[in-house]
DNA sequence: TTTTAGCACTCTTTTTTGCCAAGTGCTAAA
DNA sequence: TTTAGCACTTGGCAAAAAAGAGTGCTAAAA
């Protein structure tokens, strides 16, 4: 390597790091002419290719074809690696976060999804995917309502501790006026800022009912029904916002011709990143179902996931829904394998219940 | 559904099943022609094209374009779930097997090894990858060797329990016979067949020496040369097999363009996913070894891996190496950022020792 | 009445062709 | 030693042409 050092000028050494540079943040070929004007190398292309023919005589650059700029070599990578690259700094203000992370402990119950859904994705050779609800963990930090007609309008939900702002339209069957919406503000933050899922009961519903009638004037039946469809929208929202999903054998997607095309695949595996649409059409279902769902194509689901099928299950362990699992492949997917592979673990999952799940006893960890 | 069933003639429900099962299995629309000659449909081409027709007709099946065969519209395959699907088998004889998975249990080094994975592909934003050396889990049932010339020879080794058989060539620096080869077996089944990596030590070595010179007659120095030799080969061998790799963010390899090109995609992801060439490229590197590695394109490496780059550094806690962690992407990638991410992990890890890693109070498995 | 053979037609896919832009190497001048 | 200028090469792209696949329809056969 000090023989590499030797033998380059500084010149070189300088020009070399700039294509380097540039390429990795451009992954192309870097041209002569790139130098001079956005690398602000101050030689005229001419000379710098003449430097380039040289940098590339001795190894360190390639031309992929005539007409094209240089790109590295793997030489040129070493050289750069061993003596161009900057020297980085160990230490960043992550370091703290980073410890939290590594020793980062799951819960039984996301033991348990995280397994099944290794084994469903394996299985089936699709991609698998769980879903842990965790709605008592989420609260709203504050309420806003928009007026949007007569027969509808908006909540706007602030949550604690997370960025996202949710918002819902609300459609009515019967008649409201903007007054009715601004009290209902008044009442939802009143009431429900700060109260998780499990806060929500009957007990406080009528008292969100009482507080309205009041606020309002109007007959029973509005407030009623205006408190009971909100606080519909906002469960939801909560089942939203605290569910935790992932992804397993994502990979997987690129077996299927269908997702040979770049582009869908590039839809799919960004609709399954963001998460959010899928959890939505998912955590819509009703959570004591105990059916295998199916969703072929566009039906109910997120728009993007046309042509593909989602295949989905509640998973039970002591008679209480912990969460579910699903398959998402191309519509042509083998039915027959995944539904009786969804099956199959759902099955052996509220088997767990009695053995080393929960109760977990002493000795945590042995090793398989 | 049971309208559908009877709207539906038998030979339309025949047709649909057979069009959407070979489409299932070959992903492309299917023609008329097809379905006589390959699915044994005992109709003429043209009498297909007309029920066809009418289940085009009927909503369950679609043409992508005029020249094309038919595919499964959405309500297509939803009438095939819902009535024609063959009934599948929910019990299989992998019940048994499908507890011990979803059961299983990781240890806490596993763990660690798992979030830092995570973390690094995540910061990184490349696959990262872990290793888990586990060589003392692996034995060697059976062993063979093959004379090919006076300065080679192969071993081939059959290990307990797993199905891999794997061989290895030895070259020596001087000349044997075959009879000195087949002198070898026996004293390599008969001392370390059933012996695992920590069972190997000088006493063995030295009583197998001794054998081999009572077998072979020969000088001291050729008895002695011959054992160590095979016996590093066999430490190696149970060291690949004994390993354990793991990979993360593998979807993030999309991002770059270099791999925009599914061949090369694909082949990555296979390399990836075959994983015995990956072990084998790493689980060569010493392990006492502390520093960062970088594998640029093919140095050293696995060919498929060309114009790809593996930085690679083993991870110690309690001084004592636990595995180590990975990271591959385009030779362009950002190698300062992806240094000082797997530096500052290797740091973090170190430093996890005294806290909950391993003293973990009673309740630890002892891991290896 | 139902089934089948045959053929024209349509639409996609693949191949071919021609052109343009990018970037180089070289020569001659500064 | 550096730079300007120009001929040359080559990949990428778009339009055009050719090839292939499968249908729908008509008319004959069962």
């Amino acid at each position: 390597m000090s023989f590499d050092e030797q033998i380059l000028s500084d010149r070189k050494k300088l020009i070399l790091k700039a294509i380097i540079e540039a390429h990795i943040k451009l992954g192309e070929p870097v041209g002569s002419k790139y130098l001079t004007q956005e690398m602000d190398i101050a030689y005229s292309s001419a000379t710098i290719r003449n430097e380039m023919a040289e940098l590339e005589e001795l190894g360190y650059l390639e031309k992929p074809h005539t007409s094209a700029g240089r790109i590295p070599s793997e030489l040129g990578y070493r050289f750069y690696v061993d003596s161009l690259v900057s020297q980085y700094d160990t230490k960043t203000k992550e370091a703290g976060e980073l410890k939290k992370l590594l020793s980062f402990k799951m819960s039984e119950i996301d033991k348990i999804l995280d397994n099944a859904t290794k084994v469903a994705s394996a299985m089936t050779n699709y991609t698998a995917l769980s879903l842990r609800p965790r709605p008592s963990s989420i609260t709203i930090k504050k309420y806003e309502t928009v007026y949007i007609d007569s027969r509808s309008y908006l909540i706007i939900m602030i949550p604690q501790g997370v960025e996202a702002v949710k918002t819902k339209r609300v459609n009515l069957s019967f008649e409201i006026t903007p007054e009715d919406v601004s009290a209902l503000s008044k009442v939802l933050n009143l009431n429900l800022s700060g109260v998780n899922v499990d806060g929500i009961n009957i007990h406080l519903m009528m008292s969100m009912n009482a507080q309205l009638k009041e606020l309002i004037g109007s007959d029973d039946q509005i407030a009623e029904e205006l408190v009971s469809s909100t606080v519909k929208s906002i469960y939801e929202t909560m089942n939203e916002l605290g569910s935790e999903i992932k992804f397993e054998g994502v990979n997987r997607l690129l077996e299927y011709p269908e997702y040979k095309n770049l582009d869908k695949l590039q839809k799919m595996i960004s609709t399954i990143e963001n998460k959010e649409d899928i959890i939505r059409a998912v955590s819509t279902i009703d959570q004591s179902d105990d059916d295998t769902k199916i969703f072929i194509g566009s039906e109910n689901m997120v728009k993007i996931m046309d042509d593909s099928t989602l295949i989905y299950k509640n998973l039970k362990l002591n008679g209480k829904t912990i969460g579910a699992i699903g398959i998402i492949g191309p519509c042509r997917m083998d039915y027959s394998k995944v539904l009786s592979t969804i099956d199959q673990l759902s099955e052996e999952i509220s088997k767990l219940s009695d053995l080393n799940a929960l109760p977990s006893a002493k000795n945590e960890e042995s090793d398989e």
